[in-house]
DNA sequence: ATGGTAATGATAATCATTTTCAATAACAAT
DNA sequence: ATTGTTATTGAAAATGATTATCATTACCAT
């Protein structure tokens, strides 16, 4: 039986299961605040216990995102990339991707603007599209200080 | 020589040639507001011209997309998507998107609410990371009338 | 302790996108 | 109009991420 970690009592009870490779691949996500694309994690992992597989990386990532505990980002480097969405990181943010070198900066300015905006955009398009919104993404293209 | 259509001259004069495949391909974008895949956007072409291959659709699209001609859309389902960025589209609009049945929605509503406070995020994102920001794109993803 | 079944991992299969490279065609210079 | 340069093209092969298959393993409710 895997170690009891704080994720634990949301996979008891809905025919899912508590696993060590669940384990592990959290903790990855919690050991940076970088975006992790499926592979990058399968490696971190692949040191230390190169008995988890990436086919098992991609369906618990793919899990836990239904499950709403990771966040989706697809930037368009060509990998799918990964975000924790506990509490510590629970700030509302956007990202600033540099189109040139792939750099991706978190950012949280003007938020309570922009969520009144958002609230108001969903509400309106509730009403007028039938269309229930569970998720919004905002992106902002460039080039980083660098690539400039 | 092809004809000469609209786009024409945004082609000469930069070492970049104008094409009958080119000319083909932005009519194909022309001929809908619907968000084409290079895939839609071959099979749609190659009805009544088979002499143009996928490998140029991929090529122009990308060219088109760095000249500004077309917006790039990631959508997340497994293909890239482009629309038209034409005088008539010109308008300001984002994209509603159904996770289940991958209906995308145009929506153009408080875009001066949403204007404003994406030129002032621009604006605190450029003086703060030295970022220059070229583009942006906004979704809501959820579940569309049919689907919910 | 054990049985049902969710989860796993290795492998193969898919599928979108890129690369390669020889052939073609746009177009500037003549 | 002809020519030479070189951007563009298309077919085929390569790449690379993601998904499907399937026999095996291991949670966990009983």
């Amino acid at each position: 039986m895997p170690g009891k970690g704080k994720w634990q009592n949301r996979f008891s009870g809905h025919g899912r299961r508590w696993t060590m490779p669940r384990e592990t691949i959290l903790q990855q996500l919690s050991r940076t605040n970088k975006h992790q694309s499926p592979k990058e994690i399968f490696l971190a992992i692949n040191k230390f216990n190169p008995s988890i597989g990436l086919t098992t990386i991609y369906r618990t990532l793919e899990l836990l995102d239904k499950m709403g505990v990771i966040h989706k980002l697809r930037i368009g480097d060509g990998q799918v990339r990964y975000e924790l969405r506990g509490k510590e990181k629970e700030y509302h943010h956007h990202h600033l991707i540099c189109t040139s070198c792939g750099k991706i900066i978190d950012y949280a300015d003007f938020i309570d603007e922009e969520m009144e905006l958002i609230k108001k955009t969903e509400k309106a398009l509730n009403k007028k599209h039938n269309f229930i919104i569970n998720n919004h993404n905002i992106e902002f293209y460039g080039l980083c200080e660098k690539c400039r």
